[in-house]
DNA sequence: TTGAAAGCGCTAACAC
DNA sequence: GTGTTAGCGCTTTCAA
């Protein structure tokens, strides 16, 4: 293996100088270092990273948490990461935790001994007090998720406000009996759309029945499932609002298989605009997050805490958008509410 | 940040005891051990990683580059890696390269400057002449991709066979116009699975017609584009083999908007068994790959590499399996034809 | 069974 | 502008 040794003493130089040729070249007289970089290109020299990272007890690496990689959410918030890391030198790593707890403490390991130089978490499984403890010894960044009351810089959406919008937008349509499905109402998200959906029917003067929200699990699945449980109801909803896109496909699916129409007979909302959203027949009207910038976000403030810059803001709460397609049976309506409005 | 020297001086031995400790605990004595690991416990240490790593130049980490995080043939296979990498003490990191293949050349950089101690390569973007030289250097597996002729240690599935048997049953269901939407050909994967449609029809005396061969590129919109060519043909096809999942259920609703039904008026094939082909209307019929077993395969080749034991047998193939469901409308009737057979 | 000590390859402070 | 040199924290050989 070629060494800087060997690039100085073909070069007639020392290693120092090598040394500044690759980081402060032009702190070197440009002689020296074509000469330098020429013998660098001879020998084919590639610096020891190890040692590199060792001297200056630092990796350049930032290591993203995800829960799963099969979720376009999450790819969609990665690509806004690497796109800032990449700008400013630092190339990302994912690691992979399959929602399972025990990976995630696992992986935190690695940022403890220095594998990386900071970490985004795209999951809130950890115990928030291990969290706020590590927050506090390394750079961390928590995207998707925040924990209320804790001071861990995040960059997350307003679950709240957002259902609210899908929801009041199907009450706009004249739906008057709307179901919700839930997430696992553990979850902080789960719980903030569920939120909304309320703040939605309450806010015009529509009752919250209880028999109209079943707790799902995120899966396609349990969204399927607990249709079969609102259609079973003697006055079956009119609409759905989903807590996730593979919810209210699940639900649509169920719909299809009592011979009815979706959105004609029953009408479907779902959240986070994943990328087979807009291929299922019908499309399904949904929330998107905007991802890349909630990416591009987390990797600013994980850069300040790296760059030991002082945090003025650190809790980021980004504006999602309603996009309507076929599933909710607004598009047209929609549009000429639009022209309406702009005329 | 508290080093093997503060263990060392509370502990009262030197700083190559508590090494010893570490790595080699049955060359102390218990008493000392002990003494060892409570100080390591009550000062909270922590082995520095990098300079671990430095010292002994490994990491114990494994790249794997995927060309998108997004498919979950790829997270397939991740599982399958991580399975078998955490068996043995490494830790598996993903690279991303969106399909560009400098970002694939930039992770190769990683390996070469050894942050990483193998790497198992989802994608075959690159040079293949590049792949070979870097394989004799570094410790490296090709998994869903194998270059010919190249002796380069790599994990995959028979193409052509897998889709012979594919469009084979669409032939056994009655089908003689039969379609095929291929992949991009510069790729093996679109190529083998072309040569196997073409197997299929010429092994059952039935015509390859250009007219039923167009390219697409793996995406949705390409599927329903080449459909919509299909559909224009004076005697439209009444059968189609998509290269993937995607591309059949683009296909499958180019063949809705026509107002037509699949299967009953055209069916449809497609290929990687893809996470949503289950959930699609119509259940996609498809080719499975043994995602987990090439994963494994591909990290237990990797760790002979990397362990520098002699690779006897280096090109393995797996078998695919085929998964009858909706969208070829063979369900039934396969039944029957099992039941036959097994009678 | 343990300790002393020599580096691993690089960076950066300091001297010239 | 350039060279000398002292480590970074750990592993491992050698000697005791």
């Amino acid at each position: 293996m070629v060494k800087m040794r060997d690039v100085a003493k073909l070069a007639n130089v020392s290693v120092a100088t090598v040394s500044r040729v690759l980081h402060n070249p032009e702190t070197v007289k440009e002689a020296t270092r074509k000469k330098v970089l020429s013998v660098i290109d001879e020998l084919n020299y590639k610096p020891n990273m190890l040692a590199r990272q060792f001297r200056r007890n630092e990796t350049n690496i930032i290591l993203v948490v995800v829960p799963s990689i099969m979720n376009t959410v999450f790819s969609g918030i990665i690509e806004g990461i690497e796109y800032e890391a990449s700008r400013h030198g630092y190339r990302v790593l994912l690691g992979n935790t399959n929602r399972k707890v025990e990976n995630e403490y696992d992986l935190v390991e690695l940022l403890k001994k220095r594998q990386a130089d900071g970490m985004i978490l795209l999951s809130e499984r950890m115990d928030s007090n291990d969290i706020k403890s590590l927050s506090e010894e390394y750079p961390l960044v928590l995207a998707t998720a925040y924990i209320e009351g804790l001071k861990v810089p995040s960059v997350s959406i307003d679950n709240v406000s957002s259902s609210r919008e899908a929801v009041e937008h199907l009450i706009r349509l004249g739906h008057k009996e709307i179901a919700h499905i839930t997430g696992p109402l553990q979850f902080g998200i789960s719980k903030g759309r569920y939120k909304g959906y309320k703040q939605a029917l309450m806010q015009n003067n529509l009752e919250v029945r209880n028999m109209l929200v079943q707790e799902g699990d995120f899966t396609f699945e349990s969204g399927y499932n607990q249709m079969l449980k609102f259609m079973a109801i003697e006055k079956t909803p009119t609409a759905i609002f989903a807590a996730n896109d593979e919810m209210a496909m699940g639900a649509v699916k169920a719909v299809k298989e009592f011979g009815l129409n979706v959105p004609r007979d029953i009408a479907i909302v779902g959240f986070d605009n994943i990328a087979f959203s807009s291929k299922f027949d019908p499309a399904i009207t949904t929330v998107a997050q905007p991802l890349f910038e909630m990416g591009q976000k987390s990797m600013k403030l994980l850069l300040q805490q790296i760059q030991g810059k002082p945090i003025l803001k650190s809790q980021y709460i980004l504006d999602c958008e309603l996009i309507v397609r076929d599933s909710c049976g607004g598009k047209g309506k929609e549009k000429v509410l639009n022209e309406n409005i702009s005329t």
